[in-house]
DNA sequence: AAGTCCCTTACAGATTTCTGTAAGGGATTG
DNA sequence: CAATCCCTTACAGAAATCTGTAAGGGACTT
């Protein structure tokens, strides 16, 4: 089994929780947990530095703000950044988003080794992925039914700037003279509209405050 | 000391962390934990039944759906229950919602006695919670602000038809036509532009979208 | 090099949104 | 009863939204 463990999750219940039932479950040498993902990290390029780097880190996405300045503010950051300093080490996300696409990219962009969705059965299924992962398999929650992932199209990030814009109630002329001050290219109104306009075939939405009802409703904004 | 504790919260990780700290940190003769709101409410009514009452509930907001069948669907509806079974019951809340105006509405129908956000602190708030609830104070996570509690007027069976309409995309024409059609008064054009401008005053919106967008991510709507 | 595709941009016209003014009516109050 | 308040409605003008056409340019293919 693995020798040495980072969990990174900023719930203090939870990562208790976690810490408890994996040392219960599984026969672990080295368990640590943080609650910020600055200090996760730091753990990692201390521990690669001194030879004993860890084998497996345990992470949640969303970390919650608070007074104590932070450079990685999510979990993808921390992965992306882990992944870089560490490319053998294993990484293992557990969280409560359960969006097939996000969840999807994670392994396509990261080369996670495994996810699990918080909930009722989130423990057992926890121990599992360690399991399954520490034999070099990829373990994924059941519920998530990544293989049948749907086929809805992504925001990019020029989308989400612009409806971030909007949903703040801007019009499309502020967005566009927006943008031209933050040097955001492109930026004409007409590019704007065009945008939009297809956001709302791909969306089946019929104006702007029903696209952004949509997308607020769905959790995409 | 409270004598007899139940802990409801579907998160298994959670559910036993927060049942290994409290049973660290205070000396508790009885500590439950269940999964479900249906069988937490089952709990307190064989207890009551037993003439050995729970003499304090924690409990999350949200329980996530699976397969299981069940009759009380969220941790509102598992204090409301538990408050008609039960009124002198102490009942903390530990979720992760911090809107003021939802967790205000707990403290005021369902007479709940402490408020803690899950969070990176939330074990050492929940633990003194529990505390205070028990020398009969009220407990609120600082982070609420509840006193500055906000007093926005809420939304009435009109206003909540018409936003309902417009969210689905369709115009302010549209909407009156809808209600004269559905002899829905007032409907005319004119009075809907002034029942949402009103709407702007009252939740400072620049327009439609942002309306819509601010309920909707408010949870209003 | 020519053709194709897609993105960016400009512009224009019809429709919708937003705001203000104003008139009428019901309910309440002194 | 008159004064007042608030809701409903009509109307009108400025601004914004939405849709379509069209031109230019970069990338990619044949």
């Amino acid at each position: 089994m693995f020798k040495k463990i980072l969990l990174a999750e900023d719930f203090q219940g939870e990562n208790q929780g976690i810490a408890e039932t994996l040392r219960e479950k599984l026969i672990l040498e080295e368990l640590q947990n943080e609650l910020y993902c600055d200090k996760a990290f730091t753990r990692l390029k201390v521990a690669l530095k001194n030879t004993v780097p860890y084998e497996l880190l345990i992470t949640d996405l969303f970390f919650e703000k608070d007074h104590v300045d932070r450079k990685l503010k999510s979990g993808s950051e921390l992965i992306k950044a882990a992944r870089a300093l560490q490319p053998s080490l294993k990484i293992i996300v557990h969280s409560m988003e359960n969006n097939p696409i996000h969840v999807n990219s994670l392994f396509k962009e990261h080369k996670i080794n495994g996810y699990v969705c918080k909930g009722r059965k989130g423990m057992l299924e926890l121990v599992k992925a360690v399991k399954e992962v520490y034999h070099n398999r990829t373990y994924v929650s059941p519920q998530l039914n990544l293989t049948a992932a749907n086929n809805v199209v992504e925001l990019d990030d020029f989308d989400r700037a612009i409806l971030r814009e909007l949903a703040n109630g801007l019009t499309k002329k502020e967005v566009s003279e927006k943008f031209k001050q933050e040097k955001i290219t492109p930026n004409s109104e007409s590019t704007i509209d065009k945008r939009i306009s297809r956001l709302y075939d791909e969306y089946e939405a019929k104006n702007t405050t029903n696209l952004l009802f949509k997308l607020a409703k769905e959790g995409k904004i």
